[in-house]
DNA sequence: ACCTGAACACCGTTCAAGT
DNA sequence: ACCTGAACACCGTTCAAGT
């Protein structure tokens, strides 16, 4: 396939997912694209902005899930319903959260989903992007919480 | 200064608050303390370890402020003290949450100041880290925000 | 015990030059 | 418009060897 900043985004969630963001650098994210590093320049401004890229399309897919659980249900738990659906998508990707965190501070509220901007804020988005990245951060080194799943919805119920 | 642990912590906290943690490099630091790359491995494991004994100086640093300020209070807000002095200090050094973060993921409840521990546990936790995570970014690329810091208030409220 | 010197296998980014 | 090739200024870590 010809070179495109979709053909490297996918490539660089599937590096995400296997390796997390140590193993993502524009040199090997080349090599697996059999083009020469510099030829991504092309496509993408710079490393930053590839994140917020990254970011972009991990909130897309977490809405589009959440509206399939969400289809029956109140109005009020859109909130909580996306809130679990930015978890499964985040922990999806080792390091999402992170990167998550970095696209939300350069772009701002586009990446705070409506539903939650409108119920807890940005208090809760912070909870989210907190809890998201030390759950992540633990389980990369093995020390993965059983109930993180569970206490993460006490908090998110908490904040609303 | 004869080179030790406490001078590269010393050092790497002094990078930290002027340049960030993109700056904070092991051969910046040798060249720093004018010493040779390889010889900080005789005082730290790598750099993963340096982060952990910056996440433990950052929250020595932490409760003994807050002692200082909460020396007449009621024990109540024990916790809300403390969540603002580790909010003072991360702040204090650039990426001082993202830091903070990886030390809890690595070291776990050592770094859950006790006040905390006992009040809001693990979700008053994840809301500072990553309350704080997301601030400092916003900062670093120039967005901060007026009042971040009275929201952050209000949040470590709502979790008690 | 503590440090140097040299090496290994990497980085992000720029830019002239090619097609 | 899109990509290569080469270069610049960096990384973390290891390990023999020196003192």
């Amino acid at each position: 396939m010809a070179l495109s900043q979709q053909a490297i985004i996918d490539t660089s969630l599937r590096i995400l997912s296997r390796f997390g963001m140590g193993d993502l650098s524009m040199r090997r994210l080349a090599r697996e694209l059999d083009v020469q590093p510099s030829a991504l320049y092309w496509h993408v401004k710079n490393k930053q902005d590839l994140f917020v890229l990254l970011a972009r399309q991990m909130l897309a897919t977490a809405v589009a899930e959440a509206e399939g659980t969400a289809a029956a249900e109140a109005e009020g738990t859109a909130a909580a319903d996306l809130a679990w659906a930015l978890r499964t998508v985040l922990l999806r990707y080792r390091d999402g959260a992170e990167i998550y965190a970095l696209g939300l501070a350069l772009e701002g509220e586009a990446l705070i989903p409506a539903a939650i901007r409108h119920s807890g804020g940005e208090t809760l988005m912070d909870y989210i992007v907190g809890a998201l990245i030390i759950e992540q951060h633990r389980s990369d080194f093995d020390r993965q919480d059983p109930d993180a799943g569970a206490r993460f919805e006490r908090g998110v119920a908490q904040l609303l």
